[in-house]
DNA sequence: CCCGCTTTCAAACAATTGTTTTAAACAATC
DNA sequence: GATTGTTTAAAACAATTGTTTGAAAGCGGG
Protein backbone atom coordinates (compact mmCIF):
# COMPACT_ATOMS: atom_id res chain seq x y z
CA UNK A 1 0.00 0.00 0.00
CA UNK A 2 1.38 3.43 -0.58
CA UNK A 3 0.63 5.81 2.08
CA UNK A 4 -1.18 5.22 5.13
CA UNK A 5 -3.77 8.30 6.06
CA UNK A 6 -2.21 10.82 7.83
CA UNK A 7 -4.28 9.59 11.39
CA UNK A 8 -7.37 12.37 11.54
CA UNK A 9 -6.24 14.24 14.75
CA UNK A 10 -5.48 17.71 14.52
CA UNK A 11 -2.19 19.81 12.34
CA UNK A 12 -0.27 20.33 15.01
CA UNK A 13 1.73 23.33 13.45
CA UNK A 14 2.55 21.35 10.31
CA UNK A 15 1.51 23.97 7.56
CA UNK A 16 3.15 22.63 4.81
CA UNK A 17 1.94 23.81 0.74
CA UNK A 18 0.46 21.26 -1.38
CA UNK A 19 -1.69 18.73 0.83
CA UNK A 20 -2.43 21.20 2.82
CA UNK A 21 -4.00 23.20 0.11
CA UNK A 22 -6.16 19.42 -0.76
CA UNK A 23 -7.50 19.40 2.30
CA UNK A 24 -8.75 23.05 3.05
CA UNK A 25 -10.55 22.42 -0.50
CA UNK A 26 -11.79 19.37 0.32
CA UNK A 27 -13.21 20.68 3.57
CA UNK A 28 -15.04 23.74 1.63
CA UNK A 29 -16.61 21.64 -0.56
CA UNK A 30 -17.50 19.34 1.87
CA UNK A 31 -18.80 22.15 3.91
CA UNK A 32 -21.43 22.83 1.06
CA UNK A 33 -22.38 19.54 0.32
CA UNK A 34 -22.92 17.92 3.78
CA UNK A 35 -25.42 21.17 4.48
CA UNK A 36 -27.24 20.29 1.31
CA UNK A 37 -27.46 16.46 1.33
CA UNK A 38 -26.93 15.16 4.80
CA UNK A 39 -23.90 12.70 5.87
CA UNK A 40 -25.35 9.64 3.90
CA UNK A 41 -26.51 11.15 0.97
CA UNK A 42 -23.66 13.20 -0.05
CA UNK A 43 -21.67 11.60 -2.43
CA UNK A 44 -17.44 11.38 -1.98
CA UNK A 45 -17.48 11.74 -5.76
CA UNK A 46 -19.84 14.86 -5.87
CA UNK A 47 -17.57 16.45 -2.97
CA UNK A 48 -14.16 15.48 -4.88
CA UNK A 49 -15.31 17.03 -8.47
CA UNK A 50 -16.66 20.34 -5.94
CA UNK A 51 -13.63 20.16 -4.54
CA UNK A 52 -11.57 19.62 -7.73
CA UNK A 53 -9.77 16.80 -6.07
CA UNK A 54 -10.06 12.98 -7.52
CA UNK A 55 -11.64 10.65 -5.61
CA UNK A 56 -9.14 8.94 -3.59
CA UNK A 57 -7.80 11.98 -2.17
CA UNK A 58 -10.73 11.70 0.69
CA UNK A 59 -9.78 8.63 1.55
CA UNK A 60 -6.14 9.88 1.17
CA UNK A 61 -6.31 12.97 3.36
CA UNK A 62 -9.53 11.63 5.76
CA UNK A 63 -9.49 8.05 5.98
CA UNK A 64 -12.98 7.79 5.13
CA UNK A 65 -16.18 9.66 4.02
CA UNK A 66 -16.61 9.76 7.82
CA UNK A 67 -13.74 11.07 8.92
CA UNK A 68 -14.03 13.96 6.06
CA UNK A 69 -17.27 14.88 7.95
CA UNK A 70 -15.37 14.65 11.40
CA UNK A 71 -13.50 17.16 9.97
CA UNK A 72 -16.15 19.84 8.66
CA UNK A 73 -17.10 19.45 12.13
CA UNK A 74 -14.05 20.57 13.45
CA UNK A 75 -13.76 23.41 11.81
CA UNK A 76 -17.23 24.45 12.69
CA UNK A 77 -16.40 24.11 15.87
CA UNK A 78 -13.19 26.34 15.63
CA UNK A 79 -14.79 29.35 13.26
CA UNK A 80 -17.59 29.37 16.22
CA UNK A 81 -15.99 29.91 18.86
CA UNK A 82 -13.35 32.17 17.04
CA UNK A 83 -16.33 34.28 16.43
CA UNK A 84 -17.67 34.03 20.08
CA UNK A 85 -14.68 33.63 21.79
CA UNK A 86 -14.06 37.64 22.74
CA UNK A 87 -17.68 38.02 24.25
CA UNK A 88 -17.94 35.04 26.22
CA UNK A 89 -14.50 35.68 27.81
CA UNK A 90 -15.38 39.36 28.06
CA UNK A 91 -19.11 37.99 30.05
CA UNK A 92 -17.46 35.24 32.24
CA UNK A 93 -15.29 37.94 33.54
CA UNK A 94 -18.31 40.27 34.03
CA UNK A 95 -20.12 37.73 35.89
CA UNK A 96 -17.43 36.68 38.24
CA UNK A 97 -17.14 40.07 39.36
CA UNK A 98 -20.78 40.09 39.73
CA UNK A 99 -20.82 43.33 37.93
CA UNK A 100 -23.86 42.44 35.46
CA UNK A 101 -26.70 44.82 36.14
CA UNK A 102 -30.15 44.53 34.07
CA UNK A 103 -29.20 47.09 31.36
CA UNK A 104 -25.36 45.52 31.34
CA UNK A 105 -27.18 42.04 30.83
CA UNK A 106 -29.58 43.61 27.83
CA UNK A 107 -26.85 45.07 26.28
CA UNK A 108 -24.27 41.99 26.33
CA UNK A 109 -27.60 40.13 25.08
CA UNK A 110 -28.20 41.90 22.10
CA UNK A 111 -24.67 42.02 21.31
CA UNK A 112 -24.21 38.26 21.94
CA UNK A 113 -27.49 37.33 19.48
CA UNK A 114 -26.68 39.34 16.56
CA UNK A 115 -23.30 38.06 16.59
CA UNK A 116 -24.26 34.35 16.95
CA UNK A 117 -27.20 35.10 14.06
CA UNK A 118 -24.80 37.02 12.00
CA UNK A 119 -22.02 33.96 11.96
CA UNK A 120 -24.19 31.12 11.64
CA UNK A 121 -25.89 33.27 8.54
CA UNK A 122 -22.45 34.51 6.78
CA UNK A 123 -20.37 31.49 8.13
CA UNK A 124 -20.62 29.59 4.84
CA UNK A 125 -19.62 29.63 0.90
CA UNK A 126 -23.22 30.40 -0.54
CA UNK A 127 -25.68 32.59 1.14
CA UNK A 128 -27.42 30.07 2.46
CA UNK A 129 -27.16 28.88 6.21
CA UNK A 130 -24.39 25.89 5.40
CA UNK A 131 -23.23 26.02 9.25
CA UNK A 132 -26.54 26.13 10.43
CA UNK A 133 -28.15 23.11 8.69
CA UNK A 134 -24.73 20.79 9.50
CA UNK A 135 -25.39 21.78 13.15
CA UNK A 136 -29.20 21.18 13.39
CA UNK A 137 -28.88 17.53 11.38
CA UNK A 138 -26.76 16.81 14.39
CA UNK A 139 -28.93 18.02 16.61
CA UNK A 140 -32.32 15.71 15.71
CA UNK A 141 -29.94 13.12 14.40
CA UNK A 142 -26.37 13.17 16.63
CA UNK A 143 -23.48 11.55 15.43
CA UNK A 144 -20.22 11.29 17.22
CA UNK A 145 -19.47 14.57 15.40
CA UNK A 146 -22.31 16.06 17.61
CA UNK A 147 -19.73 16.07 20.41
CA UNK A 148 -17.19 18.30 18.77
CA UNK A 149 -19.34 21.43 17.88
CA UNK A 150 -21.46 20.84 21.43
CA UNK A 151 -18.45 20.68 23.34
CA UNK A 152 -16.14 23.24 21.76
CA UNK A 153 -18.36 25.88 20.90
CA UNK A 154 -22.25 25.06 21.47
CA UNK A 155 -21.72 24.44 25.07
CA UNK A 156 -20.22 27.69 26.09
CA UNK A 157 -22.50 29.71 24.07
CA UNK A 158 -25.64 28.18 25.84
CA UNK A 159 -24.03 28.69 28.99
CA UNK A 160 -22.42 32.06 28.49
CA UNK A 161 -26.39 33.14 27.35
CA UNK A 162 -27.91 31.49 30.56
CA UNK A 163 -25.62 33.49 32.71
CA UNK A 164 -27.19 37.09 31.11
CA UNK A 165 -30.32 35.51 31.42
CA UNK A 166 -30.00 34.60 35.33
CA UNK A 167 -28.27 37.90 36.12
CA UNK A 168 -31.23 39.79 34.76
CA UNK A 169 -33.73 37.60 36.55
CA UNK A 170 -31.51 37.66 39.73
CA UNK A 171 -31.63 33.96 39.53
CA UNK A 172 -28.72 30.68 39.67
CA UNK A 173 -27.41 30.25 35.89
CA UNK A 174 -27.29 26.55 36.57
CA UNK A 175 -31.17 26.57 37.89
CA UNK A 176 -32.55 24.16 35.35
CA UNK A 177 -35.97 26.67 34.52
CA UNK A 178 -32.80 29.88 34.08
CA UNK A 179 -31.52 26.70 31.41
CA UNK A 180 -35.08 26.05 30.02
CA UNK A 181 -35.69 30.13 29.50
CA UNK A 182 -32.04 30.32 27.80
CA UNK A 183 -32.76 27.67 25.38
CA UNK A 184 -36.10 28.99 24.31
CA UNK A 185 -34.51 32.49 23.68
CA UNK A 186 -31.78 30.93 21.74
CA UNK A 187 -34.74 29.19 19.68
CA UNK A 188 -35.80 32.70 18.79
CA UNK A 189 -32.45 32.82 16.85
CA UNK A 190 -32.33 29.21 15.77
CA UNK A 191 -35.77 29.42 14.19
CA UNK A 192 -34.41 31.45 11.75
CA UNK A 193 -32.18 28.93 10.43
CA UNK A 194 -34.11 25.95 11.36
CA UNK A 195 -37.11 26.96 9.73
CA UNK A 196 -36.21 28.95 7.15
CA UNK A 197 -38.22 27.59 4.10
CA UNK A 198 -41.29 28.87 6.17
CA UNK A 199 -39.61 32.41 7.03
CA UNK A 200 -39.10 32.52 3.51
CA UNK A 201 -42.90 31.45 2.05
CA UNK A 202 -44.40 33.61 4.97
CA UNK A 203 -42.78 36.78 3.76
CA UNK A 204 -43.01 36.20 0.06
CA UNK A 205 -39.59 36.09 -0.44
CA UNK A 206 -37.79 34.14 -3.95
CA UNK A 207 -36.04 31.12 -3.20
CA UNK A 208 -32.56 31.12 -1.45
CA UNK A 209 -30.36 32.99 -3.70
CA UNK A 210 -32.22 34.02 -5.81
CA UNK A 211 -32.68 37.41 -4.54
CA UNK A 212 -29.67 39.61 -4.69
CA UNK A 213 -26.97 39.76 -2.07
CA UNK A 214 -27.52 43.20 -1.63
CA UNK A 215 -31.11 42.72 -0.54
CA UNK A 216 -30.27 39.48 1.15
CA UNK A 217 -27.90 41.42 3.89
CA UNK A 218 -30.76 43.90 4.40
CA UNK A 219 -33.15 41.31 5.19
CA UNK A 220 -30.51 39.65 7.25
CA UNK A 221 -29.93 43.14 9.27
CA UNK A 222 -33.22 43.60 9.19
CA UNK A 223 -33.81 40.01 11.22
CA UNK A 224 -31.22 40.86 13.23
CA UNK A 225 -32.26 44.12 14.69
CA UNK A 226 -35.45 41.81 15.32
CA UNK A 227 -34.03 39.69 17.38
CA UNK A 228 -32.30 42.06 19.58
CA UNK A 229 -35.51 43.06 20.20
CA UNK A 230 -37.22 40.22 20.97
CA UNK A 231 -34.40 39.42 23.64
CA UNK A 232 -34.71 42.39 25.48
CA UNK A 233 -38.42 42.20 25.53
CA UNK A 234 -38.36 38.74 26.69
CA UNK A 235 -36.01 39.87 29.64
CA UNK A 236 -38.03 43.06 30.34
CA UNK A 237 -41.46 40.95 30.29
CA UNK A 238 -40.18 38.18 32.46
CA UNK A 239 -38.97 40.45 35.06
CA UNK A 240 -42.92 42.03 34.60
CA UNK A 241 -44.36 39.33 35.10
CA UNK A 242 -42.44 37.77 37.75
CA UNK A 243 -42.64 34.26 37.26
CA UNK A 244 -40.73 31.52 39.58
CA UNK A 245 -37.14 31.85 38.47
CA UNK A 246 -35.83 29.83 40.91
CA UNK A 247 -36.02 26.51 40.84
CA UNK A 248 -34.64 24.87 44.44
CA UNK A 249 -39.01 24.94 46.20
CA UNK A 250 -40.55 24.71 42.83
CA UNK A 251 -42.02 21.47 41.57
CA UNK A 252 -39.99 21.74 38.43
CA UNK A 253 -36.80 21.56 40.33
CA UNK A 254 -38.22 18.37 42.19
CA UNK A 255 -38.72 16.98 38.35
CA UNK A 256 -35.63 17.65 36.40
CA UNK A 257 -33.15 17.69 39.32
CA UNK A 258 -33.44 14.34 40.90
CA UNK A 259 -32.36 12.82 36.70
CA UNK A 260 -29.75 15.90 36.80
CA UNK A 261 -26.51 13.92 36.68
CA UNK A 262 -23.43 13.16 34.50
CA UNK A 263 -23.43 16.59 32.90
CA UNK A 264 -20.79 15.88 30.34
CA UNK B 1 -46.49 -6.61 -15.49
CA UNK B 2 -49.44 -7.89 -12.81
CA UNK B 3 -50.74 -4.30 -11.55
CA UNK B 4 -49.54 -1.53 -11.58
CA UNK B 5 -49.34 0.63 -8.35
CA UNK B 6 -52.75 2.39 -7.58
CA UNK B 7 -52.02 6.01 -8.04
CA UNK B 8 -50.36 7.87 -5.04
CA UNK B 9 -53.01 10.04 -4.61
CA UNK B 10 -55.52 9.80 -1.74
CA UNK B 11 -58.07 6.64 -0.87
CA UNK B 12 -61.10 8.44 -1.29
CA UNK B 13 -63.30 6.45 0.63
CA UNK B 14 -61.65 3.07 -0.36
CA UNK B 15 -61.69 1.75 3.23
CA UNK B 16 -61.25 -1.95 2.71
CA UNK B 17 -59.44 -4.27 4.82
CA UNK B 18 -56.27 -5.90 4.15
CA UNK B 19 -54.45 -3.65 2.02
CA UNK B 20 -55.22 -0.88 3.80
CA UNK B 21 -53.75 -2.53 6.91
CA UNK B 22 -50.46 -2.64 5.20
CA UNK B 23 -50.93 0.65 3.70
CA UNK B 24 -51.07 1.41 7.41
CA UNK B 25 -47.95 -0.31 8.68
CA UNK B 26 -46.14 0.12 6.25
CA UNK B 27 -46.61 4.12 6.83
CA UNK B 28 -45.91 3.90 10.45
CA UNK B 29 -42.72 2.27 9.91
CA UNK B 30 -41.43 4.97 7.66
CA UNK B 31 -42.50 7.63 9.69
CA UNK B 32 -40.20 6.15 12.56
CA UNK B 33 -37.30 5.03 9.86
CA UNK B 34 -37.55 8.18 8.32
CA UNK B 35 -37.36 10.35 10.98
CA UNK B 36 -34.23 8.95 12.23
CA UNK B 37 -32.15 8.60 8.67
CA UNK B 38 -33.36 11.09 6.41
CA UNK B 39 -35.09 10.17 2.97
CA UNK B 40 -31.70 8.78 1.29
CA UNK B 41 -30.26 7.54 4.43
CA UNK B 42 -33.84 4.81 5.53
CA UNK B 43 -33.47 2.16 3.37
CA UNK B 44 -36.52 0.26 1.99
CA UNK B 45 -35.72 -3.42 3.45
CA UNK B 46 -35.40 -2.07 6.94
CA UNK B 47 -39.04 0.22 6.50
CA UNK B 48 -40.62 -3.17 5.41
CA UNK B 49 -39.28 -4.97 7.65
CA UNK B 50 -40.46 -2.88 10.76
CA UNK B 51 -43.65 -3.16 8.88
CA UNK B 52 -43.52 -6.86 8.73
CA UNK B 53 -43.95 -6.62 5.21
CA UNK B 54 -42.11 -7.95 1.85
CA UNK B 55 -39.66 -5.16 0.53
CA UNK B 56 -42.25 -5.14 -2.94
CA UNK B 57 -44.99 -4.18 -0.75
CA UNK B 58 -43.54 -0.56 -1.16
CA UNK B 59 -43.21 -0.67 -4.67
CA UNK B 60 -46.63 -2.25 -4.41
CA UNK B 61 -48.58 0.25 -2.84
CA UNK B 62 -46.42 3.59 -2.82
CA UNK B 63 -44.80 3.20 -5.93
CA UNK B 64 -41.51 4.15 -4.61
CA UNK B 65 -39.96 5.25 -1.86
CA UNK B 66 -40.54 8.57 -2.57
CA UNK B 67 -44.16 8.03 -2.70
CA UNK B 68 -44.17 6.61 0.68
CA UNK B 69 -42.02 9.22 1.97
CA UNK B 70 -45.03 11.48 0.59
CA UNK B 71 -47.79 9.49 2.24
CA UNK B 72 -45.98 9.84 5.21
CA UNK B 73 -46.36 13.98 5.03
CA UNK B 74 -49.68 13.59 4.23
CA UNK B 75 -50.43 11.92 7.56
CA UNK B 76 -48.36 14.42 9.28
CA UNK B 77 -50.31 16.98 7.74
CA UNK B 78 -53.53 15.58 8.48
CA UNK B 79 -52.57 14.74 12.04
CA UNK B 80 -51.19 18.43 12.52
CA UNK B 81 -54.64 19.82 10.84
CA UNK B 82 -56.85 17.75 13.08
CA UNK B 83 -55.11 18.76 16.36
CA UNK B 84 -55.04 22.92 15.94
CA UNK B 85 -58.14 23.03 13.79
CA UNK B 86 -60.50 23.64 16.53
CA UNK B 87 -58.12 26.52 17.64
CA UNK B 88 -57.48 27.80 14.32
CA UNK B 89 -61.26 28.15 13.41
CA UNK B 90 -61.68 29.88 16.89
CA UNK B 91 -59.37 32.39 16.78
CA UNK B 92 -60.19 33.32 13.37
CA UNK B 93 -64.21 33.94 14.04
CA UNK B 94 -62.36 36.18 17.07
CA UNK B 95 -60.40 37.74 14.70
CA UNK B 96 -62.63 38.62 12.05
CA UNK B 97 -65.33 39.57 14.94
CA UNK B 98 -62.32 42.33 16.11
CA UNK B 99 -63.12 40.77 19.97
CA UNK B 100 -59.37 40.02 20.40
CA UNK B 101 -58.72 41.41 23.44
CA UNK B 102 -55.13 41.86 25.07
CA UNK B 103 -56.12 39.40 27.54
CA UNK B 104 -57.89 37.07 25.44
CA UNK B 105 -54.52 37.20 23.04
CA UNK B 106 -52.30 36.10 25.61
CA UNK B 107 -54.93 33.13 26.79
CA UNK B 108 -55.40 32.05 23.20
CA UNK B 109 -51.61 32.38 22.43
CA UNK B 110 -51.09 29.82 25.51
CA UNK B 111 -53.29 27.68 24.67
CA UNK B 112 -51.94 27.07 21.31
CA UNK B 113 -48.38 26.87 22.12
CA UNK B 114 -48.99 24.46 24.57
CA UNK B 115 -51.08 22.48 21.69
CA UNK B 116 -48.60 22.78 19.66
CA UNK B 117 -45.68 21.53 21.89
CA UNK B 118 -47.41 18.45 22.96
CA UNK B 119 -48.34 17.68 19.66
CA UNK B 120 -45.03 17.51 18.25
CA UNK B 121 -43.62 15.95 20.88
CA UNK B 122 -46.24 13.23 21.44
CA UNK B 123 -47.41 12.26 18.18
CA UNK B 124 -44.74 9.89 17.06
CA UNK B 125 -44.16 6.18 17.69
CA UNK B 126 -41.39 6.52 20.10
CA UNK B 127 -41.26 9.36 23.02
CA UNK B 128 -38.91 10.71 20.35
CA UNK B 129 -40.09 13.75 18.11
CA UNK B 130 -40.66 11.60 15.02
CA UNK B 131 -42.47 14.22 13.77
CA UNK B 132 -40.89 17.45 14.61
CA UNK B 133 -37.44 15.56 12.97
CA UNK B 134 -39.02 15.01 10.73
CA UNK B 135 -40.59 18.43 9.72
CA UNK B 136 -37.31 20.28 10.44
CA UNK B 137 -35.58 18.27 7.64
CA UNK B 138 -37.65 19.23 5.42
CA UNK B 139 -37.28 22.91 6.27
CA UNK B 140 -33.60 22.99 5.91
CA UNK B 141 -33.86 20.97 3.01
CA UNK B 142 -37.37 21.08 1.30
CA UNK B 143 -38.30 18.13 -0.81
CA UNK B 144 -41.83 18.58 -2.68
CA UNK B 145 -42.91 16.74 0.32
CA UNK B 146 -42.69 19.85 2.25
CA UNK B 147 -45.54 21.81 0.13
CA UNK B 148 -47.69 18.96 1.77
CA UNK B 149 -47.16 19.93 5.19
CA UNK B 150 -46.60 23.52 4.90
CA UNK B 151 -49.70 24.12 2.43
CA UNK B 152 -52.29 21.95 5.06
CA UNK B 153 -50.55 22.66 8.32
CA UNK B 154 -47.57 24.59 8.66
CA UNK B 155 -49.31 28.12 6.84
CA UNK B 156 -52.55 28.05 9.10
CA UNK B 157 -50.93 27.92 11.94
CA UNK B 158 -48.50 30.62 11.43
CA UNK B 159 -50.90 33.19 10.47
CA UNK B 160 -53.28 32.03 13.03
CA UNK B 161 -50.31 33.18 15.49
CA UNK B 162 -49.48 36.02 13.89
CA UNK B 163 -53.26 37.30 14.71
CA UNK B 164 -52.76 36.93 18.15
CA UNK B 165 -49.60 38.60 17.86
CA UNK B 166 -50.51 41.49 16.16
CA UNK B 167 -53.38 41.79 18.70
CA UNK B 168 -51.76 42.15 21.47
CA UNK B 169 -49.77 44.75 19.45
CA UNK B 170 -52.52 46.29 17.88
CA UNK B 171 -50.80 45.81 14.40
CA UNK B 172 -51.41 44.08 11.02
CA UNK B 173 -51.12 40.11 11.11
CA UNK B 174 -49.51 40.95 7.66
CA UNK B 175 -46.96 43.53 8.78
CA UNK B 176 -43.65 41.64 7.59
CA UNK B 177 -42.14 42.75 10.98
CA UNK B 178 -45.39 40.63 12.53
CA UNK B 179 -44.59 37.84 10.89
CA UNK B 180 -41.04 38.23 11.82
CA UNK B 181 -41.74 38.20 15.50
CA UNK B 182 -44.61 35.68 15.06
CA UNK B 183 -41.65 33.27 13.83
CA UNK B 184 -39.31 34.39 16.55
CA UNK B 185 -42.30 33.36 18.95
CA UNK B 186 -42.63 30.24 17.68
CA UNK B 187 -39.02 29.38 17.63
CA UNK B 188 -39.44 29.20 21.13
CA UNK B 189 -41.17 26.19 20.89
CA UNK B 190 -39.37 24.84 18.03
CA UNK B 191 -35.85 24.53 19.78
CA UNK B 192 -37.36 21.65 21.79
CA UNK B 193 -37.61 19.92 18.80
CA UNK B 194 -34.92 21.05 16.84
CA UNK B 195 -32.02 21.39 19.50
CA UNK B 196 -33.28 18.12 21.16
CA UNK B 197 -29.37 17.19 21.92
CA UNK B 198 -28.32 20.62 23.17
CA UNK B 199 -30.94 20.61 25.46
CA UNK B 200 -31.15 17.16 26.99
CA UNK B 201 -27.45 17.63 27.65
CA UNK B 202 -27.94 21.08 29.05
CA UNK B 203 -30.16 19.87 31.63
CA UNK B 204 -28.01 16.59 32.15
CA UNK B 205 -30.40 14.24 30.92
CA UNK B 206 -29.65 10.78 30.06
CA UNK B 207 -30.26 9.64 26.48
CA UNK B 208 -33.56 9.96 25.14
CA UNK B 209 -35.85 6.69 25.86
CA UNK B 210 -33.67 5.97 28.64
CA UNK B 211 -35.82 7.67 31.02
CA UNK B 212 -38.93 6.66 32.62
CA UNK B 213 -41.97 7.73 31.01
CA UNK B 214 -43.64 9.12 33.83
CA UNK B 215 -40.43 11.60 34.13
CA UNK B 216 -40.18 12.07 30.53
CA UNK B 217 -43.94 13.28 30.50
CA UNK B 218 -43.07 15.77 33.73
CA UNK B 219 -40.20 17.32 31.52
CA UNK B 220 -42.38 17.87 28.92
CA UNK B 221 -45.09 19.47 30.88
CA UNK B 222 -42.64 21.42 32.89
CA UNK B 223 -41.13 22.96 29.45
CA UNK B 224 -44.98 23.35 27.90
CA UNK B 225 -45.96 25.46 30.72
CA UNK B 226 -42.45 27.38 30.61
CA UNK B 227 -43.38 27.84 27.02
CA UNK B 228 -46.51 28.80 28.18
CA UNK B 229 -44.83 31.82 30.34
CA UNK B 230 -42.16 32.76 27.87
CA UNK B 231 -44.83 33.67 25.35
CA UNK B 232 -47.27 35.44 27.97
CA UNK B 233 -43.85 37.70 29.07
CA UNK B 234 -42.82 38.01 25.50
CA UNK B 235 -45.92 39.79 24.48
CA UNK B 236 -45.77 41.97 27.33
CA UNK B 237 -42.20 43.06 26.95
CA UNK B 238 -42.56 43.96 23.26
CA UNK B 239 -45.63 46.27 24.70
CA UNK B 240 -43.65 47.45 27.21
CA UNK B 241 -40.49 48.50 25.07
CA UNK B 242 -42.83 49.77 22.64
CA UNK B 243 -40.64 48.83 19.38
CA UNK B 244 -41.98 50.15 16.04
CA UNK B 245 -44.58 47.65 14.87
CA UNK B 246 -46.48 49.16 12.04
CA UNK B 247 -43.82 48.53 8.77
CA UNK B 248 -45.59 51.05 6.34
CA UNK B 249 -43.11 54.05 6.96
CA UNK B 250 -40.48 52.17 8.37
CA UNK B 251 -37.23 50.71 6.60
CA UNK B 252 -37.67 47.68 7.14
CA UNK B 253 -40.44 47.56 5.00
CA UNK B 254 -39.31 48.90 2.00
CA UNK B 255 -36.49 46.86 2.43
CA UNK B 256 -39.19 43.09 2.29
CA UNK B 257 -41.92 44.63 0.66
CA UNK B 258 -41.25 45.15 -2.90
CA UNK B 259 -39.96 41.51 -3.09
CA UNK B 260 -42.93 40.18 -1.66
CA UNK B 261 -45.03 38.95 -3.83
CA UNK B 262 -46.24 35.48 -4.98
CA UNK B 263 -47.16 34.55 -1.54
CA UNK B 264 -48.14 30.82 -2.66
C1' DC C 1 -64.81 -26.14 -7.31
C1' DC C 2 -62.93 -22.87 -10.21
C1' DC C 3 -61.92 -18.15 -11.83
C1' DG C 4 -61.02 -13.19 -11.35
C1' DC C 5 -58.84 -10.17 -8.51
C1' DT C 6 -55.63 -8.55 -5.06
C1' DT C 7 -51.88 -9.29 -2.29
C1' DT C 8 -47.42 -11.57 -0.86
C1' DC C 9 -43.06 -13.49 -1.60
C1' DA C 10 -38.22 -14.77 -2.85
C1' DA C 11 -35.10 -14.08 -6.21
C1' DA C 12 -32.86 -11.37 -9.57
C1' DC C 13 -31.42 -6.80 -11.77
C1' DA C 14 -29.19 -2.84 -12.96
C1' DA C 15 -27.16 1.04 -10.96
C1' DT C 16 -24.51 3.33 -7.65
C1' DT C 17 -22.03 3.43 -3.45
C1' DG C 18 -17.41 4.09 -0.60
C1' DT C 19 -13.13 2.39 -0.88
C1' DT C 20 -8.87 0.13 -2.71
C1' DT C 21 -5.56 -0.65 -5.97
C1' DT C 22 -1.87 0.30 -9.06
C1' DA C 23 0.87 3.23 -11.23
C1' DA C 24 2.22 7.65 -12.82
C1' DA C 25 3.43 12.59 -11.72
C1' DC C 26 5.39 15.71 -8.71
C1' DA C 27 8.68 18.01 -5.43
C1' DA C 28 12.72 18.08 -2.87
C1' DT C 29 16.99 16.40 -0.89
C1' DC C 30 21.40 14.40 -1.72
C1' DG D 1 20.21 14.52 -11.89
C1' DA D 2 18.91 10.27 -9.54
C1' DT D 3 16.19 8.94 -5.60
C1' DT D 4 13.66 9.85 -1.99
C1' DG D 5 8.70 10.51 -0.04
C1' DT D 6 4.37 12.66 -1.18
C1' DT D 7 0.49 13.56 -3.92
C1' DT D 8 -2.65 12.68 -7.91
C1' DA D 9 -5.06 9.84 -11.33
C1' DA D 10 -7.93 6.25 -13.53
C1' DA D 11 -9.69 2.02 -13.11
C1' DA D 12 -11.40 -1.84 -10.60
C1' DC D 13 -13.89 -3.99 -6.46
C1' DA D 14 -17.02 -5.67 -3.40
C1' DA D 15 -21.12 -4.41 -1.22
C1' DT D 16 -25.51 -2.41 -1.06
C1' DT D 17 -29.08 0.22 -3.03
C1' DG D 18 -34.22 0.77 -4.94
C1' DT D 19 -36.88 -1.60 -7.93
C1' DT D 20 -38.73 -5.32 -10.98
C1' DT D 21 -39.94 -9.80 -11.98
C1' DG D 22 -42.82 -13.80 -12.25
C1' DA D 23 -45.09 -16.89 -9.85
C1' DA D 24 -47.50 -18.60 -5.64
C1' DA D 25 -51.04 -17.70 -2.21
C1' DG D 26 -55.10 -15.73 -0.48
C1' DC D 27 -59.82 -14.41 -1.11
C1' DG D 28 -64.64 -13.69 -3.09
C1' DG D 29 -68.37 -14.80 -6.05
C1' DG D 30 -70.36 -17.80 -9.82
Amino acid sequence: MPTPSPSQAAPPPAESNRGDRARERLIDAAMEIFSERNLEGARTREIAAAAEQNVASISYYFGSKEGLYHAVFERIASDLRQTMGAQIKEIEQLHAAHAITRPLAVSLLKRLMRTLYIHVRTKDSQGNGGVGRLIVREQIAPTPAFDIVYERAIRVVHETTAILVAAYLEADPKDPIIIIRTHALLGQLLVFVTARETIRRRLGLPPFGKLPPETEHRVRDTIARILEEQAEAQLVGLAACNFPTIASPDALHRVISPIQQDPT
